[in-house]
DNA sequence: GTCGTTAATTAGGAGTGCTAAATATTAACA
DNA sequence: TGTTAATATTTAGCACTCCTAATTAACGAC
């Protein structure tokens, strides 16, 4: 009965329905002419807001900087993104994304949204209103994890 | 104003999260001592239920059955699963969960849902239980491409 | 100037994704 | 019966990500 309980039962259900959905995704994402592995997409995702460093993109996804490094050479040699010196700090490389590589999101983002408009269309109306808010509360709730990630590192 | 509008912006938000989600939850996967890919977590938990041929697993994870081929045989080598020659048709594989895997599987399931539920903790009651309602219509929806998912009933 | 730290990269190994081609086995049929 | 087509799985080669460990370059402090 505690709130830990239920937020354990909810735990137990997104934990089946997720790992699904992200490869089911990831598929729709294999089918272009170019097929773009998740951590291109994510990339192209962060750098399209804004440029990043290399260490803050590998932080965010959770991946080593030596493993984004090597990604990055391939987005580069696709003209998807660009490295960039910083001037302040030598040491430091920003990634920018082109004018190809903001096209290449804007076409993978329609094609999955139009994938899941697809998979949702036969919903009633009142359970696509629910389905927002449970996503709106699932977005606060993870908002956290969208900067900092859990990981063995110090304190 | 049409329900096809309203559908698109709920995958629009999906399409937001899932990807997100999905590889924080892979980050978990990674952090033990034997790393799983996520296709690994997946096969083990469709196995779990009831063996399946190669090419029923290829076709509901979205991969190659050459893929999927390679994939069983290092989850083999691991001993998490078995082969199997089927008697009724020579030309098909069964694959089996083992003891060690049923194991790994549950160890995997334990630490992501104890992620998962400290990350929604801090939710409202009344958040969690419209983010259960969000999860269960957001099953039924891809309920096609979970085939078997539901069985776990226990409402 | 030298030492320690930090940012990024390179190198090597493991593993997944693909397609194309090979191997078995089963089904169809003249 | 013997031949041919279809189906299930596997193997081989290429592209790419993941990792850790080691390297290079630049920064900061002394």
């Amino acid at each position: 009965m505690s709130d830990t309980q239920i937020a354990r039962d909810v735990a137990r259900k997104a934990k089946r329905i997720f790992p699904l959905m992200g490869r089911v995704m990831e598929a729709q994402m294999r089918v272009p002419t170019i097929p773009v592995p998740p951590v291109h997409f994510h990339v192209l995702n962060r750098v399209d807001v804004q440029p990043h460093t290399l260490t803050e993109l590998a932080e965010v996804m959770s991946v080593s900087a030596a493993s984004l490094s090597r990604t990055i050479t391939v987005l580069e040699e696709r003209g998807w993104v660009s490295r960039e010196r910083s001037d302040e700090d030598r040491r430091v490389v920003k990634i920018n994304i082109t004018q190809d590589g903001h096209q290449i999101l804007a076409d993978m983002e329609t094609r999955t949204e139009d994938f899941l408009t697809q998979t949702l269309a036969h919903l009633s109306q009142d359970d696509l209103d629910k389905l927002m808010d449970g996503l709106d509360i699932l977005i606060g709730a993870f908002s956290d994890q969208m900067s900092h990630v859990p990981s063995d590192t110090n304190t």
